[in-house]
DNA sequence: GACCTGCTGCGGACTG
């Protein structure tokens, strides 16, 4: 394969001393230079995925054409700058230019980009989306005659509003663009590739080139019953025995317990003299100290330290020497325990290494349907919205600010090609429009359409650029230096203390207007309580969990401790007593004194359409995500015939979502942009984005109740 | 009991 590369290329691959290429790369450089079709590159973490894109791609190149030559689009800045020095070093044997375009990224850099237009650019979907609505010029004198497109870590773009955006950026970029650019996506996790080619809007003309080799890894399961809400003393020795003379990554699935959990190990290293490198790092931790974190592991190659972490440290930034990953309970997906398992062992001839902490026995066996499900190449195939019409109403509002006005007719041939909204009829988009001119979001002049009065706060605030919302927080400093940010809670209050970034602080002063919080350092305190919704878990995840506890073949664990074993085959005696037969459609039901207990092993969207569905009906129920569980104060008898007939007529459903609607307008705040969509349209987007009523009815339909036969 | 992500343009003060 090296023999198709440019020569400058195979110099650089002489300099690294690679003694061979990766399975990808050879596949990518063949693809890449042979063929003209989009490509998904799919490989485990840690293959030189970036550089089976780059080396051919450079050497394609033609550089007779003007302006920039590779768009590089990433989720995170962190990861821009990241890349920056792997892309700069390569591009350097060809004299190619580098340039970072985010909002952190200097300007003077920006400004040399645009004097002379040329080679590598690595750049946010936001700030697209910036240039495109406010210099729409420099868009297209420097991306006119752009060649390539790579996405990476495209698999946190598919079946998100984000994905949706950046569809819609790819595709007008490609309106401005003379030449046609190929696009290359970048992933270690796709669970759905059809969903993948589609964000080249070309999905029969993409190719899938997959190394399915997996990471070799080293996993074990440990057990610690919690009592109460902090994590049990026994779990936190134990882990801290774990890591403390190792380079670790712990993910406890929130912010508040990552405090808990690295105010406590460093508690314990204090007291018997271990390192202090224990860490904290989510979103509410400042930004500077994020980054003094990220660079610390990534530099320091002698001394431990363990970094108690959300999904912060999930993706990008690559920190070589991590050496073992830590979980506290389970992760809501495959694709993210995954990516976080991949943060270790990612030199040559290393294993990766994940501890699993269980703090009850449904979390254990989540962790065990998840890696089980992984073990099978199994991943969540997440699903790009039919009909995002926040999106589009957004969309709408750039498109107009970057055109400086357009027709009616104008705006919907150029939202008809775009086919980030391919399902949106004509008619949905006049009706669109409607309401945005009902909103003086947009006005009419004659003909012409342009930003309305209100639309002019809209368009004209740094907030419109990206298409998620976050709320206001208040900012926590100690001596003119910024901790982090928590939002408005309990705990804020004066004399309160509090965890963030690792340690305990005491709140001095409060300062309401300014939103800004002033402590002082403190000994004891509560973890922080943030606000927020986790992610979403599969029904296969939960298929995966009654499969664990009731069928035979899955009782035979060696990675699990002795309690993670005791914990796990009481909880499968308890399941085995129900003759679940058939996986998909029969479901226990458990009398339990006065109560029956319905376990729907489903998924997130659909038990929460089923407990919708039960409070439409007025039935009264207690309905728990954790273990998927829904307890009636009836007769099982009585639940089945409940669940048998439990079904709602499209008109009943709606109108009951009107009600929600109005009497609790903060349901819609899962769409940034739909608040100025008309009623209609913010009532599919509920059915469609928080729940799963199809789905729900289709399993309440089809699936058989099992009453326990008798109490072993 | 529950994650994360990003951000323009301009005016004015300050530094070397």
């Amino acid at each position: 394969m090296i023999e198709l590369l440019s020569a400058p290329i195979r110099r650089y691959i002489r300099d690294k001393r690679w003694e061979s290429l990766r399975p990808i790369q050879s596949h990518a450089i063949a693809h890449i230079i042979q063929s003209d079709k989009h490509i998904i590159l799919s490989s485990k973490t840690a293959s030189g995925k970036t550089e089976a894109a780059f080396l051919p791609m450079l050497s394609k190149l033609d550089y007779t054409r003007r302006g920039v030559k590779i768009l590089y689009v990433s989720p995170l800045i962190a990861l821009i700058n990241d890349q920056f020095n792997r892309i700069e070093e390569l591009c350097e044997y060809l004299e190619v230019p580098v340039t970072k375009w985010h909002g952190e990224a200097k300007r003077s850099a920006k400004e040399a980009l645009l004097k002379s237009p040329d080679g590598v650019v690595l750049i946010t979907p936001e700030s697209i989306e910036a240039m495109l609505v406010n210099a729409p010029q420099n868009a297209a004198e420097l991306f006119g005659e752009l060649q390539y497109l790579v996405i990476d870590e495209i698999h946190s773009f598919i079946g998100t509003d984000r994905g949706t955006q950046l569809a819609s950026l790819i595709s007008r970029l490609g309106q401005i663009n003379k030449t046609g650019f190929r696009v290359i996506g970048l992933s270690a996790t796709i669970g759905a590739v059809a969903e993948a080619k589609k964000l080249t809007g070309h999905p029969e003309h993409t190719t899938l080139l997959k190394d399915k080799a997996k990471r070799e890894m080293d996993i074990s399961f440990k057990y610690y019953k919690i009592e109460g809400v902090e994590l049990p003393l026994d779990l936190l020795k134990d882990l801290y025995l774990e890591v403390k003379d190792s380079k670790v990554l712990i993910f406890p699935n929130s912010r508040g317990r990552a405090e808990e959990v690295a105010v406590k190990l460093k508690k314990i290293s204090g007291r018997v003299k271990g390192h202090t490198n224990y860490f904290s790092h989510h979103s509410s931790v400042d930004r500077e100290l994020r980054e003094y974190i990220e660079q610390f592991a990534k530099t320091n190659t002698r001394y431990p330290f363990a970094i108690s972490c959300t999904s912060t440290l999930e993706l990008g930034i690559d920190i070589g020497s991590v050496e073992k990953v830590v979980q506290i309970d389970a992760a809501h997906s495959i694709a993210s325990l995954i990516q976080r398992v991949g943060r270790s062992g990612r030199r040559d001839g290393e294993k990766s290494s994940l501890i699993s902490y269980a703090t009850d026995e449904w979390n254990l066996t989540q962790s065990l349907a998840c890696i089980e499900l992984f073990r099978e190449d199994f991943i969540e195939p997440m699903h790009a919205a039919e009909k995002p019409y926040d999106l589009l109403l957004h969309q709408i509002l750039s498109i107009v600010k970057q055109y400086n006005g357009r027709t009616i007719d104008q705006l919907k041939d150029l939202v008809a090609v775009n086919f980030a909204f391919a399902n949106i009829s004509p008619e949905e988009i006049h009706y669109i429009i409607k309401g945005l001119l009902e909103h003086e979001q947009l006005e009419q002049i004659g003909l012409e359409l342009i930003i309305g009065v209100e639309g002019e706060r809209t368009v004209n605030t740094k907030d419109f650029y990206s298409v998620f919302r976050t709320d206001p927080s208040f900012k926590i400093i100690h001596q003119d230096k910024t901790i982090g940010e928590l939002p408005l809670m309990s705990s804020l209050q004066i004399d309160e203390n509090i965890l963030l970034a690792a340690k305990i602080w005491k709140i001095q002063e409060i300062d309401y207007r300014a939103s800004k919080v002033f402590v002082i350092p403190a000994k004891d305190g509560k973890k922080p309580i943030f606000f927020g919704t986790g992610g979403e878990v599969h029904p296969k995840i939960r298929e995966k969990m009654l499969e664990i506890l009731c069928v035979g073949r899955y009782n035979n664990y060696p990675e699990l401790s002795e309690e993670a074993q005791e914990a796990l085959r009481l909880l499968q005696l308890e399941f085995r007593s129900f003759s679940i037969q058939d996986i998909r459609i029969d479901r226990p039901l458990m009398a339990k004194h006065l109560e029956s207990i319905f376990y729907a092993f489903q998924g997130t969207k659909i038990n929460r359409s089923i407990n919708f569905l039960l409070s439409l009906k007025n039935i009264e129920v207690e309905y728990h995500e954790h273990d998927s569980s829904f307890i009636f104060k009836t007769s099982p008898s009585q639940v089945i015939t409940i669940i048998k007939t439990l079904s709602a007529t499209p008109e009943e459903i709606d109108c009951q979502i009107d009600r929600l609607l109005q009497n609790n307008p903060t349901v819609m705040e899962f769409s940034k942009w739909g608040k100025y969509l008309p009623l209609d349209y913010q009532r599919f987007l509920l059915k469609s984005k928080v729940y799963d009523f199809e789905g729900a009815q289709n399993f309440l339909q089809s699936c058989s109740l099992i009453i326990a036969t008798e109490k072993q």
